[in-house]
DNA sequence: TTAGGGTTTG
């Protein structure tokens, strides 16, 4: 009987789901504009929105139809927080009514936390008789609801018995191991995607391939008349987890396509980003295991997954090429029956002139003071065929990624000089399509962020590349003359053997691997176009690569870690003293600050080191600005311990050290009164790891350069702590000055907008390497033992 | 049904 009905629920097309619960704590946030009710609060004449209760599941009554054949269910919240206060009241009835009610009468158990947000207040008509709260919650799908179940995690034997119902237990599959004709669930990297779009049929098409780690690609064609529910995609290498969908071959390949019941779950595959799912689902289950998967597949993806394509801004585009542009929709306008007008900005300035699309300023929607404001940094795109319709439901304002913008040269018989025009042309090859990403997006977060720091004073400037406002070239003139420099010498040099002869690229094309190699070649182009996006983590031990993680993500570490207090029994040891205040808000947060003695003594405050537990990112920040060196830890109930190593170990000026979490195993704090011992210690990050028993990460830029000879193209890498640049991979996500140095050696390696003949010569030397695996064999380049010109840098 | 990845030619 059990069975039976748990195979129905896995055929029921029903994606109720749970999400994680580790020591208590969730793990998957809640959207961050909730925020938590009290039970005393929830009362009529209370503005609710945006509001969510939370309570654990004390009783839950059989599912039943209403006469209207709605599915209806109750459950009975406990809330926690009140049950030792002196109010008699702390249940409270839920009522659930449609898909939800089936839904969660399917998973629900007894102690599991139950939020519900989205809901109805109305008066509890049975309050007298059970002697829970006066109001009830209505809660349903169509009004807006919306329900976390957090659960720990059941076994099947738990679930056998469970006396309402039993979860569904996904299993997924390989996609090495998938078969003809069968509907599966199946995780993958997506390593392409065709943003939805309008097919010729009725549906919204999206295509995506995925890999895992198999390295078995798999093509997936998905159809929906529902924009929403097809996979919110935004980047290459975004992870999915789609469940139900149906197998075929076609041609000869595995092919996936969407069957009845298709939902899917889509994460952002950089290593350390909180493990949030994009969906449409109101309900979904999200476990341990799921989470561990995604972790997993981001690690796999980090190391196995080529480097995503060029996200240029407006101020780099380049002509003659595709790219992906993030932006701002501005205005847009008709301009006839196959093509329509995008203008969009993204707050940096496009290095050539561009095209304006004549069009009738009535038919121009957009607000007319800022199209006025931003002209100068506006571009037009025109859009045509298919992306028509789509481009014509786009809302001013909104957030988007335009995929694989054609940018062409033209001159009108008019114009001096040529401008350039930027199209997304019909048909939907390499993805070429429109985005609409939302405001929770990471990268619209730092689009907008960047986009109110604009000074438009600025923009009305007739020029404004980097290069130029650098101070270094007085003019156009000026930055000619150098450029025309670099073409006869070359803009790179050896730091070593300089006895060697050039080799041609095609003969090193045609050779076996691994060998060295002269080279003299044009750096024809380089990924990632946004240079920050190069730096990453390095471990020198493990090999591994890892994205840096940003600073929101520390926050959250240290706004986890002051849920415990500071223990004053670890307060004013033999090698540190110790002080302790609380904080005057309402949250009266406790902060302690440990400062070492040396040779028992404390030393001045810049050559201190000092832990801290209960302080904020910004606290954390001033520290670093005072003090040498910083170590944010938490109380246990016998020792100090660092946090969680996704967050930095160690703070040193700007510099956030990290370490690797699989080759680390940390050492109690009392490891450091080894070095306080000394008399004069100099705190090098390295030995504090050392001690600490962390295995220090280190920054590297990694590039691909695309190199150029006239006898072949190559690809090498380049790995690079600080020779090749002259400038340290540590310290340039925190400098201004060098991020300016950075782009302005791009920019003379690679001049945007460059003929081939006018790029310059860059000398080389490279390495070939072998990479195998099961499957496949190939050669990879790297640069190394060479430099930036003297006077180039 | 639609599309089935591998740039338009405005």
């Amino acid at each position: 009987m059990l069975s039976a009905s748990r195979s129905e629920t896995e055929k029921a097309a029903m994606p109720v789901q749970l999400l994680k619960i580790i020591k208590g704590k969730s793990e998957t946030p809640l959207p961050s504009h909730l925020q938590k009710e009290d039970l005393k609060h929830l009362q009529e004449g209370f503005d609710h929105t945006n509001k969510y209760f939370q309570g654990i599941v004390i009783l839950s009554y059989p599912l039943t139809k209403l006469r209207d054949g709605t599915d209806f269910f109750k459950v009975v919240l406990q809330d926690l927080d009140n049950v030792h206060r002196s109010s008699r009241i702390n249940s409270i009835n839920i009522l659930i009514y449609g898909k939800m009610a089936e839904d969660c009468a399917k998973i629900i158990r007894h102690g599991d936390t139950f939020v519900v947000a989205g809901f109805k207040l109305a008066k509890s008509p049975t309050a007298r008789q059970d002697g829970r709260h006066a109001c009830h919650l209505e809660v349903s799908e169509e009004a807006g609801s919306a329900i976390y179940i957090y659960t720990k995690p059941r076994t099947n034997a738990a679930s056998e018995t469970a006396s309402v119902s039993v979860a569904p237990k996904y299993a997924y599959t390989p996609l090495n191991h998938l078969k003809d004709g069968t509907i599966v669930n199946l995780y993958g990297v997506v390593k392409f995607f065709k943003p939805p779009y309008v097919s010729k049929g009725t549906d919204y098409c999206s295509v995506v391939t995925l890999v895992d780690p198999s390295n078995v690609k798999l093509t997936c064609t998905l159809f929906s008349g529902n924009l929403d529910s097809l996979p919110k995609i935004y980047k290459v290498g975004d992870i999915v987890r789609f469940h139900r969908i149906k197998i075929r071959e076609y041609n000869g390949q595995m092919q996936g396509i969407t069957s009845v019941g298709f939902a899917s779950l889509t994460f952002d595959g950089t290593v350390g980003a909180p493990v949030v799912p994009r969906t449409s689902s109101k309900v979904y289950t999200f476990m341990d295991e799921e989470q561990k998967t995604i972790e997993e597949l981001r690690v796999w993806a980090a190391s196995n997954l080529s480097i995503s394509g060029p996200a240029a801004k407006l101020s780099g585009v380049q002509p003659m090429l595709f790219f992906d542009l993030t932006c701002q929709l501005v205005g847009k306008a008709k301009v006839d029956g196959s093509s329509f007008l995008l203008k969009v900005w993204d707050g940096t300035k496009c290095p050539y002139p561009t095209w304006k699309v004549p069009v009738e300023a009535r038919d121009l929607e957009g607000e007319k003071v800022l199209l006025h404001q931003l002209r100068n940094l506006t571009v037009d795109i025109l859009v045509y065929d298919n992306h028509v319709q789509l481009a014509k439901s786009l809302k001013i304002g909104s957030f988007l990624r335009i995929y694989s913008i054609h940018t062409k040269q033209a001159s009108a018989d008019n114009e001096e000089v040529s401008h350039i025009e930027f199209h997304l042309h019909g048909g939907t090859c390499y993805g070429r399509g429109i985005g609409v990403l939302p405001e929770s997006n990471p990268d619209v977060k730092e689009l907008k962020a960047f986009l109110e720091s604009v000074d438009l004073a600025d923009s009305q400037m007739e020029s404004m590349s980097s290069v130029e406002l650098d101070g270094t070239f007085n003019s156009v003139t000026d930055l000619e003359s150098h450029l025309q420099r670099c073409q006869q010498l070359s803009v790179t040099v050896l730091t070593d053997h300089q006895d060697l002869n050039n080799t041609e690229l095609k003969t090193i094309l045609n050779s076996t691997a691994p060998q060295q190699y002269r080279i003299r070649a044009k750096l024809r182009t380089y990924k990632p176009q946004k240079l920050y996006q190069s730096i990453k983590l390095h471990c020198s031990k493990c090999n591994s690569l890892q994205e840096v993680p940003d600073g929101e993500n520390f926050d959250l570490i240290l706004q986890g870690s002051t849920v415990t207090a500071p223990n004053p029994e670890l307060h004013n040891t033999s090698w540190y003293d110790s002080a302790m205040w609380t904080t005057q808000d309402q949250k009266q947060r406790k902060i302690a600050i440990h400062f070492v003695k040396c040779d028992e003594m404390l030393q001045q405050p810049e050559d201190t080191l000092l832990m801290i537990e209960g302080g904020t990112l910004k606290e954390v920040w001033k520290l670093t600005k005072r003090f040498k060196c910083v170590i944010p830890v938490r109380s246990t109930k016998d020792d100090l311990e660092l946090l969680d190593l996704s967050a930095p170990f160690l703070l040193q000026g700007n510099i956030k050290y990290y370490g690797c979490k699989q080759c680390s195993t940390p050492k109690s704090i009392k490891s450091l009164s080894s070095i306080a011992a000394e008399q004069r210690p100099s705190w090098e990050p390295t030995e504090i790891a050392q001690v600490l028993g962390i295995e220090p990460l280190q920054y590297v830029f990694i590039m691909k350069f695309t190199l150029v000879d006239g006898t072949g193209a190559l690809n090498a890498y380049l790995f690079d702590y600080e020779k090749f640049f002259q400038i340290p991979a540590s310290e340039i996500l925190t400098n201004n000055f060098l991020q300016q140095k950075m782009e302005m050696t791009m920019n003379t390696l690679c001049p945007p907008g460059r003929k081939l003949d006018d790029l310059p010569w860059l000398e080389c030397f490279i390495k070939s390497y072998n990479v195998r695996d099961a499957t496949k064999h190939r050669v990879y380049y790297q640069i190394f033992d060479t430099t930036v010109a003297e006077d180039v840098v």
